[in-house]
DNA sequence: CTGAAAGCGCTTACAG
DNA sequence: CTGAAAGCGCTTACAG
């Protein structure tokens, strides 16, 4: 194919440089562009452009050429100069605090199929609880021009959320108080998830109730989800004042297994339970270990109630009792409240997440004997 | 301040534009540019984009006006625009099996905060175990122009080496078989970790050993890792064939805890066993609870065996005795093998992660009686 | 069905 | 220390 020297200058030779020199010695790859193969399939550069978008406006004979020097040459569209030329982007942003908690890989995973139904994809990060790992997380994820962006964290960061709302990027927040103009929130139902594990244990006898919490060491945030667990739990234990129930809190910060294992431990013999609620699953692994380490039996002389419903809990040793927060259901609102047409494109929607007892082997009637046996 | 008419164009009138109508009603944000605060700050885009990086090369009254317009805007850089004129990327894709599992969790964390040593970020993948989502990851990353791929899953797909090998961009892949040109290796020593964990149930007095494995359902494809676990048992069991060990090996497809329950069940008063090696963590994670739903108890009656050394080991019931492998060693070859600067650029390296038998309370000399008990 | 040209929002030599 | 201009590799109207 000729080309015209009007359209040759410069463009040309460099062409053929970049297609010749594909492998280089020094390491850095010359990645042929769209050009090269554009040349070499002797059609324009638009043509390619075209067929690897899929237009359905290329003829089928050219198509196949194209596609063939595209194979040929391992072309990959760079993503930057897509994008950037595209001005949008099929990506949609998601926080979470902590990749370690299943909680929160099980959601990532759920978020991730959920916005493959879309044809988006995701790009997670974790702040591991810092507030200033959310606000950096944001401004990253808001310079990558995401189409939306999920914010499915315990921690929360006033700064991160004015951020968010000023780029008018369209988003969701878990546990966040109200919807605004670009914004939704899921709302989780702690507070039933908590009543229904406490009335749990008051049905079957339970008076003395030892809640389990697990803040952020000093940060000074208290994670949103904990708090919402922690007004859940008094206002169930409130509303069962009448049975004159002996309820004692212990927070310890760190990682959930081993502050629910030193909770345990600094608790025994100074403090009378029969029923554990732990604000987390991880915690409840920990209180588990504790117990144990002290010879107690679950549920046989301690019951225990978990929050979360991870995969490990049907594993552990009783299967926990726990709340369940469904990913799917979780996941459907995220993406829907950022993908999914509404009438009112500038509001923000408010969806509630209802939670679900789940009762497992941990928790039984208490032990007569077990009342006496660990009063301080 | 005045522009030269040559230099006010088109370009002018449409920066003000932007610069006004920044937060729209139809939710989609115009999001400020260079130019704008450019233009706002009284300066030359050029100048801009210096502060923006940090060259050093702007006085510091120009420095500060600048910042103050930009934080006024709330300008944001163009990850794409300032990608594809930058020609160069600081993040390392990393592509692990899931996130579910600790293992891979817990490494990700690990190689996020040793690339961040480097100013490096991490855009991370989870292939699910699946061969054609590995491919497609690598895809992905490539189109993004990554630094650096690291390829740390249980799955192995050629295709996806292919890929990577032929795009010249440097990579570290684990548990494949060597280097090549642009390629490390990192190689986690399982046989010796397998060899330590038999040692350790034979030197108890163990000799009827269950293996209980996990292989992929299907896909015909064998996860390496687990491929080298099983290379290691048998490596081990061969070595002290002596003892007339009676070995059986089970292997049930499916998520890990699930697997190593059912495997359980499946062997249960039909093969004689005292100790039990699983594969994975997870898997003795299931181990446990298809034992403890027959009442067989842990290491009274079998002892058992797990590998990776995830974060819950020690708060099963009792603690699990498993084999190590240091996500920080992993992480730190990894980001060494991609960031490093070394004497021959072109030969990618080859690295051995050692393993490390962590005796825990699982395991125990075998109960006398247990030996006849399950004769199948 | 195909091509030529403008433009996406930055960075980076190159001059001054 | 600062500015003007070229260029990064694509997509997308706009013509033909």
């Amino acid at each position: 194919m000729d080309v015209k020297p009007t359209n040759a200058k410069a463009l040309n030779s460099k062409v053929e440089n970049s297609a010749l020199r594909s492998s280089v010695a020094t390491g850095a790859r010359k990645w042929p562009k769209i050009q090269d193969v554009a040349t070499l399939a002797g059609v324009s550069l638009g043509t390619v452009s075209a067929v690897l978008n899929e237009n359905g406006r290329v003829s089928v004979a050219t198509r196949t050429r194209v596609q063939g020097v595209i194979a040929s040459l391992a072309y990959r569209p760079d993503l930057y100069a897509s994008n950037l030329a595209r001005k949008s982007t099929q990506v949609i942003g998601l926080i979470v605090s902590n990749l370690q908690n299943p909680f929160f890989a099980e959601t990532a995973q759920a978020v991730e199929e959920e916005a493959a139904r879309y044809n988006h994809q995701i790009s997670l990060m974790a702040t591991n609880f810092s507030p200033e790992r959310q606000r950096a997380a944001v401004e990253r994820l808001l310079g990558a021009r995401i189409a939306g962006i999920a914010v499915i964290t315990s921690e929360h960061d006033r700064g991160a959320r004015e951020l968010v709302l000023a780029s008018g990027v369209p988003s969701v927040f878990l546990d966040v108080a109200k919807p605004e103009k670009t914004s939704s929130t899921i709302r989780v139902d702690s507070r039933g998830g908590m009543q229904a594990a406490v009335e749990h244990l008051i049905m079957l006898g339970h008076r003395d109730l030892l809640f389990v919490r697990n803040s952020e060491k000093g940060s000074g945030t208290t994670l949103l989800s904990h708090q919402l667990r922690d007004e859940g739990f008094a206002t169930a234990v409130c509303a069962y004042s009448h049975l004159k129930l002996n309820t004692s809190t212990v927070d310890i910060a760190g990682p959930g297994a081993d502050a629910g294992e030193r909770a345990i431990a600094s608790v025994i013999g100074r403090v009378r339970f029969t029923g554990v609620v732990a604000v987390t699953d991880t915690v409840a692994m920990g209180v588990y270990r504790g117990l144990q380490a002290s010879n107690i039996r679950i549920p046989k002389d301690v019951s225990v109630v978990g929050f979360d419903d991870t995969f490990f809990c049907r594993f552990l040793n009783p299967p926990l009792t726990t709340v369940s927060i469904s990913r799917e259901q979780l996941s459907r609102m995220a993406i829907g409240a950022l993908l999914q047409p509404q009438s009112q494109p500038t509001q923000g929607r408010s969806f509630k997440l209802s939670t679900n007892l789940i009762v497992r082997e941990s928790t039984a009637p208490p032990n007569p004997r077990s009342r006496t046996m660990r009063v301080g």
